[in-house]
DNA sequence: GCCCTGACTGCTA
DNA sequence: TTAGCAGCCAGGG
C-alpha cells in the first residue's frame, strides 16, 4: 500500500510542461478534497532532493499564483521556472487558470497510476 | 496513541 | 486584492 505521499507524487508527474494543478486538485484526485496541506507538505519534502523527477513547481494553490514559504526556493524562482516553460503570469503575479490549468487524469489513469505503485 | 506542524482552501469583511 | 479565521489530513517525535 503505497503511502499518501507517493501517490502525490505519481499525480504531479503527470502534469504536462506547460500546465499547471493546484494543491487542492491533486488531493481531490486522491479522494481528499480537504488534504491540500498534505499535498504542500509532500511536496515540501522534495526541498532538499533535487534528483527527484516530481515537477514541483507545476503545483500551485487555487488563487492561481505560487505561495512559498520556502527560504530556499523564492516565489519568483517558480514563477521563472514556469514561465521557462510556457506559462504566463500577469502583472499581480496570477496565471490565467483557463488557459494553463491541468484538466487532470480520467479515472481510467488514476487507476492505472495508482495500481503501479 | 497524542500533539504539533505545514509550500492549503473557502468564506467573510 | 488582501487579511483574518477555522477546518482538514498525514507524518514525525
Amino acid at each position: 500500500m503505497p503511502s499518501f505521499f507517493d501517490q502525490v507524487y505519481a499525480v504531479v508527474r503527470q502534469i504536462p510542461p506547460g500546465k499547471v494543478a493546484s494543491y487542492g486538485q491533486v488531493a481531490a484526485l486522491l479522494g481528499h478534497p480537504r488534504a491540500a496541506r498534505t499535498v504542500g507538505w509532500a511536496l515540501a519534502a522534495l526541498r532538499g532532493e533535487n534528483d527527484s523527477d516530481v515537477p514541483w513547481q507545476r503545483v500551485i494553490n487555487s488563487q492561481g499564483r505560487v505561495s512559498i514559504r520556502n527560504m530556499e526556493h523564492a516565489p519568483e524562482e517558480q514563477q521563472m521556472l514556469l514561465e521557462a516553460e510556457g506559462v504566463e503570469f500577469n502583472l499581480n503575479g496570477y496565471t490565467d487558470w483557463q488557459r494553463f490549468g491541468w484538466a487532470g487524469l480520467s479515472a481510467v489513469e488514476l487507476e492505472a497510476l495508482l495500481a503501479a505503485l
